[in-house]
DNA sequence: TCCTTTGGTTAGGACTCCTTACAATGGGCT
DNA sequence: AGCCCATTGTAAGGAGTCCTAACCAAAGGA
C-alpha cells in the first residue's frame, strides 16, 4: 500500500514534482536556485524545467536576476494553471474568490441576500458568482470548497436540517449547483470546520494538533480537530452539538439547545438563537444578567466537558456572535477552571474565518491537482 | 514534505520494499512469483532477492516448488529478523506475546497477579516477561506494544490517575520498564483504544472508519475512531468519560460516574463499579430490575448522545463486563433509537481484544522498522 | 580591461529498470 | 525411455535518469 511500485518514470515524476512545489513556494525562482532549495543537481532541474515548460506549466518570465554573475532567468508557474474557488454560504449572502496556486486570491465577488431570501436566490447567486469567477479566470476553475452556514452530509455535499436546530441557508446542493462550472472536485463543509481550520493555521490554535472550536452564535456548532485534522464524522455532523446533554437552568439535564428556550433566548417561532435578546439578557453589570451568564456558562461547559472527555482538546476556542465576546468567554473559562479535567478557554481571533479556512483547503486542493497531474498513471486494465 | 527527493538510491530502495511487503503478505514466494505479485520484472526482483539475501533480511528457505516446470527456490523473510513485544496489563496480570513480521504469535507468556498486588508487582511481571520473551527469540525484540487498563499519557507512555475514576494497575511507566529489554520504540495505550481497534479489523466494526466503542466494565471508557483511526487527543486522555454530563436516575446532570454512585452500584470505597451487584440489581426480570436497567440505559445514551454529537459515529459498539450482556445492550438500543440522531449499536464480539488489537499495531510497527532499514538516509549535516 | 562570481550547459559515467532471448529443469505423455 | 512443454531463473542489450566535473557565458566590480 505504502510503497509505489518503482520506475524511472516515478522518478522523473517526483523530480518534476519537486520542481512544482519548490516554484509554489518561492514563486519565481532560476534554474540554479531551484536546485539550491530542492538539492537535486543542476542539470537535472535544467531538464526538468525544459520538460514543464514544454507541457505549459512553468513559463519563463522574462525576468533576469541582477547582481554579481550571470544573469539568470527565472521562471514560474505557468499563469493558465487556473484557479480555486473558494465559496461562503450564509442567509445574508454569498461570497466567492478565486485563489491561484500561490495562495492569491486573483479575483473575487460577492452578493448579498435579503436574510430569509431562501435556497433559490442563494443558489442563484451562487452560480452567478461561479459562473462570474470562471470567465474571469485564464485557466478556469480547478476544484472549488464551499463554505456553508449549515451542517453539511459529507458523502453528497448537501446541506442537511437536523431537528431543533436552525435551517439558516436552507435545502441547498452545492455540488450540483457548481459542477457545471468547476473541471475538478467539489468539497463542502460547515463554516465551523473551516473557522477551525483557520484558527489552527493563524489564529489562536496556531500548530495545535488537538484542539475544540466552538461556535456559539444564532446556531451552535462546535469542530473537533484531531491529530492535526479536522474530524467530519461518519455523515459529517461531528460537532452538531445541538442535542448534548448538559445542564439546564433549573440542574436538570436537557439538550443544549433547550436551554436557550428555557431561558426565552430563541427567536420567535424559530430554534435560532435571538443573539440581540441574549445579549441584552446576560451582558449587563446587574444581578440578574450575572444569574443568566452563569446558566449559560454552567451549559456551555457541559458541553465543554463532553468535548474533554470524548476528544481530549489541548484547549478550547470559542467563536461566534455572542461566545466570542469577552464577557461570556470569561465567564466560561472560569467555570470550565472549576472540572476535574480543566481546559485553557480562549476567544477566536480570526476575521472571516470561514473563508480563511477554506481557502487554505482551497489552495492545497489546487496544488495538489496540479502536481497529481505528473504522476505515472498504472496502464488501466 | 509530501515527495522525497529522487535518486536511484530511492527507486532501489522502492524495489525492495515491494519485495519485502510481498513476502510479509505471502510467507514465501520463489523469484517469478514475487515478480507477478509485484508487477515488477523477473531480472529486477533477482537482483533485489540476492542483494535482500547477502544482507540478511531474505533466506533461502531450501523448499522447491512442485508441479510442472521446472522448480523454483522459496524464499522468506530470514529467521533472525525479531520480533515486537505485546503485553497486556491488568490488575490481575500480565499477558505477554512475541509476534514476527507475518503477524504468528511465536512466544507466549503469562503471569497471575493478586488483584491489589500493586504497582510494583505489575512492573516485576511485566519485566520478567518482557526478558523471558526477549532471550527466546532470535533477533530480539525490536519493539513493543503495551495495553494497560488505566489511562495512559500519550507524550510520556505513563500510566495516569484520573479524578473519580479507578486507578486498576497504578502508578506505572511501561517505557522505562520496557526501554532495556526491547531496541526501538515502545508504545502505550489503553486497553479500551486498543479493542476498539480490534472491532475495526475483525468484530463488529469491521471496515468501519468512524465509530465509538463503548467499554461498560469495572471502569468506564469509550474510544473513538475517526477517520480509520483511534483518536487520543492531546494527552491521550480521549474517551475517559468518567465526567461526561448525562442524566441522573432523578433527571438532573450529574457526571457519567457518579449515577452509579447515586444507585450504590459502585465497589465499597471506591470508584470503581461493582459488576456483581450491578447485573443483580438490572439484571432480573422483575420491576425493580428493569426500572435500574432504564436508568442505566437512559445514562449511557446520554455519553452516546454527547459521542454523536461530537464525534457523529456510523455505529456504536459495546464492550464490557455488563455493557456487552445482551440484556443490558438491547436496553440501551432501544433507548439510542429515540434520540434525535439515532445510531445502531451493537455488542462487541471479539475475544481478549485489547490484545487482538495491541497486536495488529505491534505487526504493523514491526513491518515498517524492517521496511524503514532499507530507505536512503539523507547525508547527516 | 581583466577578474570574480554566478548561471547554465556539455560530457561522461554510474546505476536501475525493462524487454527479449535463452538456458535449465522437472512433470506428463506416448 | 524419451520427447514435449510449462515454468524458473539468468544473460545481454538498451533506454532512461541522475550525478559529478568541467566548461562556457555573461554581468558587475576593481
Amino acid at each position: 500500500m505504502s510503497s509505489a511500485k518503482p520506475s524511472l518514470e516515478l522518478l522523473r515524476s517526483l523530480t518534476d514534482e519537486n520542481v512544482l512545489r519548490a516554484l509554489m513556494e518561492r514563486r519565481r525562482l532560476t534554474r540554479a536556485e531551484i536546485a539550491a532549495v530542492t538539492g537535486i543537481s543542476k542539470p537535472t532541474i535544467s531538464d526538468s524545467v525544459r520538460r514543464l515548460s514544454r507541457a505549459g506549466l512553468l513559463e519563463d518570465t522574462g525576468e533576469r536576476t541582477t547582481g554579481r554573475g550571470r544573469a539568470g532567468s527565472y521562471y514560474s508557474l505557468a499563469g493558465n494553471g487556473g484557479a480555486a474557488l473558494v465559496a461562503s454560504i450564509t442567509p445574508s449572502g454569498v461570497t466567492a474568490e478565486a485563489v491561484d496556486a500561490f495562495g492569491d486570491v486573483v479575483a473575487r465577488t460577492a452578493a448579498e441576500l435579503d436574510r430569509n431570501a431562501g435556497r433559490d436566490r442563494a443558489a442563484a447567486a451562487l452560480a452567478r458568482a461561479a459562473g462570474e469567477l470562471r470567465a474571469r479566470i485564464r485557466g478556469g476553475l480547478r476544484t472549488a470548497v464551499v463554505s456553508a452556514a449549515d451542517p453539511v452530509d459529507r458523502a453528497t455535499g448537501r446541506l442537511v436540517h437536523l431537528p431543533d436546530a436552525p435551517f439558516l441557508v436552507g435545502d441547498l446542493d452545492p455540488v450540483e449547483i457548481l459542477s457545471p462550472l468547476v473541471d475538478g472536485p467539489v468539497l463542502v463543509d460547515n463554516d465551523v470546520n473551516w473557522a477551525a481550520r483557520a484558527e489552527r493555521g493563524e489564529g489562536r490554535a496556531r500548530g495545535v494538533d488537538d484542539f475544540v472550536y466552538l461556535h456559539l452564535g444564532e446556531g451552535l456548532g462546535c469542530a473537533v480537530v484531531n491529530d492535526a485534522e479536522v474530524r467530519r464524522g461518519h455523515h459529517g455532523l461531528a460537532g452538531e452539538i445541538a442535542h448534548l446533554y448538559t445542564p439546564g437552568p433549573d440542574g436538570t439535564a436537557m439538550p443544549f439547545t433547550r436551554v436557550f428556550a428555557e431561558l426565552g433566548l430563541r427567536r420567535a417561532g424559530s430554534t435560532a438563537i435571538d443573539v440581540e435578546a441574549l445579549r441584552a439578557a446576560a451582558f449587563g453589570a446587574g444581578e440578574e444578567a450575572g444569574r443568566v451568564r452563569a446558566v449559560l456558562a454552567r451549559a456551555v461547559c457541559g458541553v465543554v466537558a463532553a468535548a474533554v472527555a470524548l476528544a481530549d482538546p489541548r484547549l478550547v476556542v470559542v467563536g461566534g456572535a455572542w461566545g466570542a465576546a469577552p464577557e461570556m468567554t470569561e465567564a466560561i473559562g472560569e467555570e470550565c477552571a472549576k472540572a476535574p479535567r480543566g481546559v485553557p478557554v480562549v476567544a477566536a481571533r480570526v476575521e472571516t474565518p470561514e473563508l480563511v479556512g477554506a481557502r487554505g483547503r482551497a489552495v492545497e486542493g489546487l496544488r495538489e491537482l496540479i502536481v497529481a497531474a505528473l504522476r505515472p498513471t498504472p496502464p488501466t486494465p
